[in-house]
DNA sequence: CGTTTGCATTTTGTATACATGAATTGTATT
DNA sequence: AATACAATTCATGTATACAAAATGCAAACG
C-alpha cells in the first residue's frame, strides 16, 4: 500500500530516461510527489532501480516543462503551484482551447466527427457511473479528439502540457456531482458548434468551459491554502 | 558582510549543462548547426571542452523544446524545419500574440506605456540605419515590452519559445526594406490600440502583424526548398 | 546564552568506464 | 561485378567514480 507507488514497470523498450521521465511526471501530476518536495537523485535511483544518469536526464526535461524547479548546487524540487501560476496557465489555456475549437470547426473530418459524437455520449454515460476515474478518462478522450482535429501538432503538444499542469485538480473538480449537468451541457454546446462549423460559437463555448474550470479550481486552491500554509 | 561577493561567484559558475544548452540553442537558431545535422556527444564534448554528461543533459532540454529530434540508438539531430511545422508554430503564435495584445491593453502600467512609446520611436529610427541587426534588436525589444506587460510569466515563456523557432528567418524577413514602412505602420497601430486600451483593435492588429510575417517567411521557405532539396 | 567555527555527511556536478546495438567496411563467394 | 555475410568500428545508453559545494550539528568561544 503504498510507498512503492513509484514503479518503472511500464515500457521496457523505451530508454530508461523516458520511463523515469514519465514516472516522475505522473507522480508529480497526481500529487504523489508534493510541491516543494526535494527530488534527490540517489534516493530516486535506488527507489526506481536505475543509476543516477537516467534520473538526471529526466529531471532536465521536467525542469524545462516547469514541473520541477532547480536550485543551484541543491538540486531539484517539485514546483510550487501558486494561485498566480495557475491563473497564468489558465489564461493561456483559454486562448488555446478557443483556438482549438475554431480550428476543429474548419478542419474536422467526418471520421473525427463520428468519434466526437461518440465521445460525447460516452462522457454522459460516464457521469452516470459516478466513478471519478472513468469520468476523467472520458473527459480527456473528448478533449483529445477536438485538439487532434486541429491537425496542428505544436498546438496539441502545448495544450496537453498546459492541461497537465492542472491535472491533480481535475479529479477534485470532476468529483463534484453537482457540476456534472453543467459539464455535459458545456460539452454539448461545443460539440454542436463544431458539428455546425460555427467557429465563433465553438470558441466562445470553449472559453466559458475554461472559465468554469477556473472558478472551480480556484475555489479548491483557496480551500487548500486555508487549511495548510506553504512552508 | 560581502553579499555581492557571493552573488558574483554564483553568476560566474553557471552549471556547464546550462552553458552547453545556451550554446547549442544559439547555434541552432542562428543556423550555425543546420537542420538534419547530427549532434554527436563525443564530438561536441571535445569541441566544447567538457565531458559527455553536460552535453547529454543539454540535449534532453533541447529535445523537449523541439529544437532537436531524437532517433533511438542513433542520437540527436537538429530538428528539420518544414513549411508545415512553421505554419503550426505561427498559427499558435497568432493566437498568443493576440492574447498578449489584449492583456497588455488591460494591464499595462504607465511606466510600460512610456517604454513602449520609446521602443516604437526607436524602431522607426532603427529602420533608417538599414542595419539588420539593429532593426531586429529594436523589433524584439518592442515586442518584449508588450509581452511583459501582460504580467503572465507562462505566456511570456511560451511566446518567447515560439518566437525562437522562427529566429533564423527573422533576419531575412527584416532585411527586405520594402517592408519597413509596413512594419512601422503595423507597430504604430498596435501601439495606439494599446494606448487607447482598445483590446479588440490591438488583438486584430497583432494577428495581422503575424499574418504578414507568415507570408514573408513562407515565401523564403519556398525559395529555399526550391534551391536545395532536403536530405 | 547566543554566535561562530570547524568537521562530517550529504548531494550535486562532472568525468569516465563499460556494454549493447547500429552502421560500415572489407572480403569471400557466386 | 554484385551480393551476402562477417568483423570492426563507432555512438549511444547506462553505471559508477571522484571532486566540490552545501547543509547540519556540535563544540568552542565571546
Amino acid at each position: 500500500m503504498g510507498k512503492d507507488g513509484l514503479q518503472v514497470t511500464m515500457d521496457e523498450f523505451l530508454p530508461l530516461r523516458d520511463v523515469v521521465f514519465n514516472t516522475l511526471r505522473k507522480a508529480i501530476l497526481t500529487g504523489e510527489l508534493k510541491p516543494g518536495e526535494r527530488l534527490m537523485e540517489i534516493h530516486l535511483a535506488n527507489r526506481l532501480g536505475v543509476s543516477r544518469t537516467p534520473i538526471r536526464e529526466a529531471i532536465r526535461k521536467l525542469e524545462l516543462e516547469g514541473l520541477v524547479t532547480m536550485i543551484p548546487r541543491r538540486g531539484a524540487e517539485v514546483a510550487q503551484i501558486t494561485e498566480r501560476s495557475l491563473k497564468d496557465v489558465l489564461e493561456v489555456r483559454r486562448a488555446l482551447d478557443a483556438l482549438c475549437a475554431e480550428l476543429a470547426c474548419e478542419r474536422i473530418t467526418e471520421t473525427e466527427k463520428a468519434e466526437l459524437a461518440n465521445a460525447c455520449a460516452e462522457f454522459e454515460k460516464a457521469t452516470k457511473t459516478k466513478d471519478t476515474t472513468v469520468i476523467a478518462k472520458a473527459d480527456v478522450a473528448l478533449h483529445d479528439i477536438i485538439v487532434a482535429a486541429t491537425g496542428n501538432r505544436r498546438l496539441v503538444q502545448l495544450v496537453n502540457n498546459l492541461a497537465e499542469q492542472m491535472y491533480r485538480y481535475r479529479f477534485e473538480y470532476i468529483k463534484d456531482e453537482s457540476q456534472h449537468e453543467r459539464l455535459i451541457e458545456e460539452h454539448r454546446i461545443i460539440y454542436e458548434s463544431i458539428m455546425a462549423n460555427d467557429s465563433a460559437a465553438a470558441a466562445k463555448a470553449a472559453r466559458i468551459h475554461i472559465d468554469n474550470q477556473e472558478k472551480s479550481i480556484m475555489k479548491q486552491i483557496r480551500l487548500e491554502n486555508g487549511q495548510r500554509q506553504p512552508v
